[in-house]
DNA sequence: TTTTCATCTTGATTTAAGTCAATGTCATCG
DNA sequence: CGATGACATTGACTTAAATCAAGATGAAAA
């Protein structure tokens, strides 16, 4: 009984990620056989760049960064995942090394698939196959995207365009709350928080924001989502 | 006959294609079915970001650049794809507009395969779900490099890069031949051809390359690779 | 050949953002 | 409670790369 319950607790988990929607319960049942679990405490390290593949990690509970440090020792967030997402999909397929490094940045729940049972399974699963194709191709477009931000836009419109992007996921019209510090927002729009802090004081004298602490008042919100797709001139 | 020997010229054709690799002739003629010819010359558009999805494309012949032009007319240049290769397919999978243009940059024979009909071959062939997912991760990782090189390295550091790419991609180990313009390459890496142009001289001033037009020979391997790893400082 | 046009290079200058250094703020812990 | 340490801000300065502006090169067209 004990192990019933835990198969079906395990199953209403899983079948709230995304990735796993829609299938049946056989076949949820299949990958909770091959899933590992995993938990971290804030600040722990999940992989390296350069480790072996060891497969691929859907997030249960918890925030993770994956990121990558310059010879200089400057970090690069190529992304932050939350509960529901998954990472590290990639190296399933193409069998290299680790390409980022992954962090933990609260305590965090994994599951973890190896590699060849995760191979194996989506081969024969086409359900679960095109559930991957979906998050890869959304993960390839926000990749292309923050290419963009990084080479064509300044750094207050890359601002912007999080900020716009954080009301849009907080479902909020006039305010957001950072969700994560801003050292690592610096990181994330590729950065540094000396810089970053400057732009939020620009902003603020522009009136188009006001900081206070985490939580960032939209002031004047269209002139933040214009701010998102110029580069500079202006006011 | 004539339908017959085009049918076998096809199957030749997309056979080689590493998207279709593996794929029985039967599953190869089915995607012959739903594939349509397109042919452009030089300097044509195929699409351009916000055009509603159309599908995805294989390349039979000729070349691509995928890129962004932001607010002031700076172009960034995403990728560029070579015969074999395929683009869009993220597109299928999402169904949003297309997020960036592209436009041929030689005489070029591509294979369009609408959205519907593909996803639908997709989904009911494994081996084609499989070979997906690979070239996607492949992607993935090429955007990721790209992230990292455009938030870490400066640019004499991200040309290095490229040479080593490019070096290895030709099988050379002395000298490469550009495959795109100079003001391109300057648009691949994030930068204009003014810069590039100084860097190009820069690094010949360091004895590291020896240009000669498209032709780039590097006259000291180990510093350029060494380069493409560092970010700045040295001689 | 000479003209034309695109591509590329070089020079002078500006500017956005990084660096270095100091100081401020705040929560937690001993 | 004051002290420690992470996080954030501000200031002075440097620097990599963009911009603006001429030229140079080279290939194709007249």
């Amino acid at each position: 009984m004990d192990a019933k319950e835990g198969m079906e607790n395990f199953i209403r988990l899983i079948s709230a990620i995304p990735l796993f929607n829609g299938l049946p319960t056989e076949q949820l049942d299949a990958i909770r056989r091959i899933a590992v679990e995993k938990r971290y405490s804030k600040g722990q390290t999940i992989f390296s760049e350069g480790d072996k593949t060891t497969g691929f990690f859907v997030i249960v509970e918890g925030r993770v960064k994956i990121y990558k440090v310059s010879s200089e020792g400057k970090e690069q967030i190529l992304h932050i995942f939350e509960a529901g997402q998954s990472f590290g999909e990639a190296t399933v397929f193409t069998g290299q090394r680790m390409p980022a490094n992954a962090q933990t940045l609260a305590q965090t729940h994994l599951l973890l698939f190896k590699r060849n049972a995760f191979v194996d399974l989506v081969s024969s699963n086409p359900s679960l196959a095109m559930n991957l194709l979906g998050i890869m191709s959304k993960k390839l477009r926000q990749f292309a995207a923050q290419i963009e931000n990084l080479s064509l836009k300044e750094i207050p419109a890359r601002l912007a365009s999080y900020l716009v992007y954080l009301s849009e996921e907080q479902g909020t019209e006039d305010a957001v709350v950072l969700n994560v510090s801003k050292g690592q927002l610096a990181s994330l729009l590729g950065t540094i928080p000396e810089t970053l802090s400057r732009i939020f004081a620009k902003l603020s004298g522009q009136d188009l924001i006001r900081v206070e602490g985490p939580k960032i008042i939209l002031t004047d919100r269209d002139g933040i989502e214009n701010l998102a797709e110029h580069t500079k001139d202006d006011a």
